[in-house]
DNA sequence: TCGATATTTGACCTCAAGTTCAAGAAAAAT
DNA sequence: ATTTTTCTTGAACTTGAGGTCAAATATCGA
C-alpha cells in the first residue's frame, strides 16, 4: 500500500557509489547525489536517511562487487601465481582506463575519514580483509596444487599482495602503465 | 619599512601542514588555520593568498622535510637492505605512534585531489620521485658495496618499494604493528 | 613628529552544504 | 469515492566555508 517507489534502490545506491568514487565523501553533495541518481534530494533523504547513510550503502555494494570480481578472477583456471598477476593487471587496467583516476573507494575512504569516522575505518578494514581471505585461499590452492612452494605463508603473502594493491591504486593516480606493470612484476618475484 | 610579521612563515607554514596533514585539504577551513597557527584569518590571507596556495607550501615543507630524513636515514652505516628495512619499520612506527591516523600527506593528497586538482598531482609525482632517486641510490651504493646482487634492476626496486610505502601508510590506518611488519618482512625477501 | 609603508584583525559578504518539511501525487483498502 | 498510506519534490532553513576589506597598529625614513 501506499505509493510505489520510483526508483531501484539498488541502481540508486551504485550511481551513488559512482559519485563517491569519484569525487570523496566530502566533495559530493546532497545535490551532486541527486542529479548522478535523477532522484530528488528530498526522496535520497526520505529513502535514505542521511548522505552518511546512503555511503554506508555504497561502501557495501563496493564490497559485494569487488569480491565477487576477485573470486570470479580466481577461479579461472591457472596457478596461483598467473592468477594473481593478472588480477594485479586487471585492477591497474581498469584504473588507468577510467576516464578519471578514481583509485580504490576502499583505500580513498580509509585516508579521507580514518581516523575521524571509526565505523569507516571498520568497513574499510572488513573490505580489505575479505580481499586478504581470498586470495589467501587461492594461494593455498595453489599449495595443493603444487604450484606454490609449501613453505609459503598463505596468510602474510595474501597480506603483501593487498598492501601492494592498495599501493598500485593509489600510486595510478600519478603514474602510468609501464611502471605500475614493473611495480606488479616486482612484487611477484617473491613466491 | 612598514609594519614587521608578528610571526614565523616557515613556523604557520609547519603548522598549516599538520593541520592539513591532520584533516585532509578539505576538511580544513580556514578558521582551523587560524587556530591551528595562531594567527587571523585575515593575516593568512594577506600573508599567502589563498587556502590553496598555504596549502602549496605545505606540501613543499612536507616534501623537503621527508626528503632530508630520507637521506638521513639511508647514509646511516649498513647494508641496502638493513638501511631500508629500518626506514620502511621507522615510518610504521611514526605512522602507528601518531595520536591519529594522518597517513601520509602525499598520498592523502594524491588520493583526495588527484585528478581534480592537476597541480596536486603533479607535486605528489615530484616528491614520489624525489624519494625513488634517493632509495635507487641506495641501492645502487649497495650494489657497489657488494651487498646487493648485481643483477638488480634499482630503479625498479626503489618504485617497488615506494609501491610498498604508500600501501603500508594507507594500511596503517586500519591495521597494527604486527601485519605491518609482517608486510615489510615479504616486501624485503626480494633482493 | 609626520608620512609612508606594511601588517593585523574581526566584521562582513556570498554561496553552498546538509537537512527538514509541508504540500502534492499515486497506489491499495474500505 | 474516500481514506489511508507511502513516496516525491522544491522551497526554506541553519550553519559554516572561503574570502574581502576598512580600520587600527607598528616600524622606518625624513
Amino acid at each position: 500500500m501506499g505509493r510505489p517507489k520510483q526508483f531501484e534502490p539498488d541502481v540508486v545506491v551504485s550511481q551513488a557509489m559512482d559519485a563517491f568514487w569519484t569525487n570523496g565523501y566530502g566533495a559530493t553533495s546532497p545535490a551532486d547525489l541527486a542529479e548522478a541518481t535523477g532522484v530528488a534530494k528530498g526522496s535520497l533523504y526520505h529513502a535514505f536517511g542521511s548522505k552518511r547513510a546512503l555511503f554506508d550503502k555504497a561502501l557495501e555494494l563496493y564490497d559485494r562487487a569487488g569480491a565477487e570480481m576477485t573470486e570470479e578472477y580466481m577461479s579461472i583456471p591457472g596457478t596461483a601465481k598467473e592468477r594473481i598477476r593478472a588480477y594485479l593487471m586487471l585492477i591497474v587496467e581498469m584504473d588507468l582506463a577510467a576516464p578519471v583516476r578514481r583509485g580504490c573507494l576502499a583505500a580513498n575512504t580509509a585516508l579521507e575519514l580514518g581516523g575521524k569516522d571509526e565505523d569507516a575505518s571498520r568497513a574499510v578494514h572488513r573490505m580489505q580483509e575479505h580481499t586478504i581471505a581470498i586470495l589467501t585461499a587461492r594461494i593455498e590452492q595453489g599449495q595443493r596444487d603444487g604450484d606454490v612452494a609449501p613453505g609459503v605463508d598463505a596468510r602474510k603473502q595474501a597480506r603483501f599482495l593487498m598492501n601492494t594493491i592498495v599501493g598500485l591504486r593509489v600510486m595510478a593516480k600519478t603514474y602510468d602503465g609501464p611502471e605500475l606493470h614493473d611495480i606488479i612484476d616486482t612484487s611477484l618475484t617473491n613466491f
